[in-house]
DNA sequence: CGAACGAGCGCTCAAATGAGCACAGGGGGG
DNA sequence: CCCCCCTGTGCTCATTTGAGCGCTCGTTCG
């Protein structure tokens, strides 16, 4: 039985119920001494709190304290079931910003969730970049690069060095080669995976324990890796469902690997290796990319997200509208 | 590992704080329920609320859902001893309609603590009649009239009529007369006092367990009876520390009432009587007034308020220095 | 290199709290 | 007119929670 007119019992009430509710929730006090203060029974006192609560009398609110949208965060961890999320609160729709904001919260959490018996495995993109320029301190682990480079004509990320410099501020050994991420055919593919620094990275690839990467949907601008693929090629991957591209991996919708030509040009972590990883961490922006997300999530390739509050947004929105259409 | 900013813990625990404060504080979950939840122990968990609260993020407020303030009307309830407290959220200038505001707030507040066993005393005021005309529904119980009426020229506030109005409402049974608050000598006082009528309003002003009354300050405008006297008199009874007057009763800065000639001449309660009354309810407004209402509660002449959120705010500041000079 | 220190963690025990129950009083319907 | 339901109240007992303790580990200073 709720009561039509929201409580309205009398402003004496109210006001009673108000103190009560100031001494419990500001003050702290326990609801015996408040009951003795009041000369009330501690189960008026209980009760007057729960009439407070649910008149809306008092409100509790979580709030943030930084750039992080705590909120947000949590929620997006409990739909996806991610392990770690971090969304921040910039609506900016610049890229290169909000790269820069993603990158440094992702060398925040990386700096926390990082311990000296992780391996720490990097994937190459630019918002994995963005993270390394960011980062300051982190514990001694052997950093490990998961694929080759992929440079694009005219810009210069410096990335090359993105494992050195990671592995520079943690002061472990860095596991690093000059490859490129795919290569013309699959005979050089095989050779280069044989270069001695390459194999030597590919080694340790199964001992990763923290991944960074950088997700892409298959479309043009939203994957470096689209954009360097010829369009045949392209347009062949997209007939058969690819979705999204996450460290040189692509996979459909459902989050199923798609194997192809294309598989056996690249030099990388494969698929398996991804999923075996015990936390890989995506820092993804832009909604496009929500699609891509999802079906990184959905099979085992990502498992926290670092991201900006629309997309975050969108994809609590979109997971709830496939759970329950 | 150097944290230069204090409680800058890493966004995953900053995430994690905020999933387990949503879940205890918004969801309602027990602590242990969450340590479950979250593989955490429930020692931690406590930690992690302890923390939530300490450093800002989980915000509680007590807010006011209808035109009371009710947050102060505790605080000022807290900070002057007071039985019962409303505060009005109207920071309307214009005296008439605060009147009226505060008249409705009174006849609720009313409404709400008259029992079959109170005797309702009721002093002459305009907020008092604006009380009554807001008044929908009283317990049954004796009304009697405290005071005689000052009619001001070319006031009709109808207000003889108002210990009727109220036992109407009530259904008690209306102790009244007609007689003027202050007469020119104290023989006629003495003969008016003999009067019947006004002879059984006095012999229940002894069992009054309620009243309701105004509160002047001793300056023009700001009380009836002080626009009614004489100049001369006015500034004697200034010498003499006159601060307030509640119903007829004058008293100074400390709360003492100040016997003078004008005593003997008033037709009223008088201060020892409004003493004994168990709860005096006082409608005030107007900053003119603050220290005319610490007198009146310091005094024991009134113990509970009926105000608008300035003069609230006003006599918490004045009595908080009193306090703590 | 070792010891002192402080932070973080989980345990114990007592106090605080919640859920359900029994009882009293009051108002409306039979 | 009486009875029943409904609300408000305080009780008992099981669960939850808080305060303080000792432990361990990492850090820092001698």
């Amino acid at each position: 039985m709720v009561t039509a007119t929201g409580g309205t019992r009398g402003p004496a009430h109210l006001v009673l119920t108000a103190a009560v509710a100031r001494r419990y929730y500001l003050d702290g006090r326990s609801k015996v001494e408040i009951a003795e203060e009041f000369s009330l029974s501690r189960f008026k006192v209980a009760r007057l709190l729960d009439d407070a609560r649910a008149s809306g009398m008092v409100r509790i609110e979580i709030g943030h304290p930084g750039t992080i949208d705590v909120e947000l965060s949590s929620q997006l961890m409990a739909t996806l079931g991610l392990t770690h999320c971090v969304v921040t609160d910039t609506q900016e729709d610049e890229p290169a910003s909000l790269r820069e904001h993603l990158g440094a919260a992702a060398a925040e959490l990386l700096s926390e969730v990082v311990t000296p018996d992780d391996v720490l495995g990097l994937s190459w993109a630019r918002s994995v970049s963005a993270m390394a320029t960011a980062l300051r301190s982190l514990a001694t682990v052997p950093v490990v690069q998961l694929t080759g480079a992929l440079a694009r004509p005219g810009v210069d990320d410096s990335s090359i060095e993105l494992v050195r410099e990671v592995a520079r501020v943690s002061g472990g050994p860095a596991y690093f080669f000059y490859a490129p991420m795919a290569v013309p055919d699959a005979a050089t593919a095989r050779a280069l995976r044989r270069q001695p620094e390459v194999a030597q990275a590919f080694s340790r690839i199964g001992s990763v324990t923290i991944a960074l990467a950088g997700v892409g949907a298959w479309a043009p601008e939203q994957s470096t890796l689209y954009d360097a693929t010829s369009e045949t090629e392209r347009a062949a991957l997209a007939e058969r469902g690819v979705c999204a591209e996450i460290s040189g991996v692509l996979v459909d919708a459902a989050g199923e690997p798609v194997r192809s030509a294309l598989t056996d040009r690249m030099i990388g972590i494969t698929a398996a290796q991804m999923c075996a990883v015990r936390e890989v961490i995506a820092i993804v922006y832009g909604l496009a990319k929500v699609d891509a997300v999802l079906a990184a999530v959905r099979g085992g390739m990502v498992n926290s997200l670092v991201t900006h509050s629309t997309l975050a947004t969108a994809l609590i929105e979109a997971a709830g509208r496939k759970a329950a259409p």
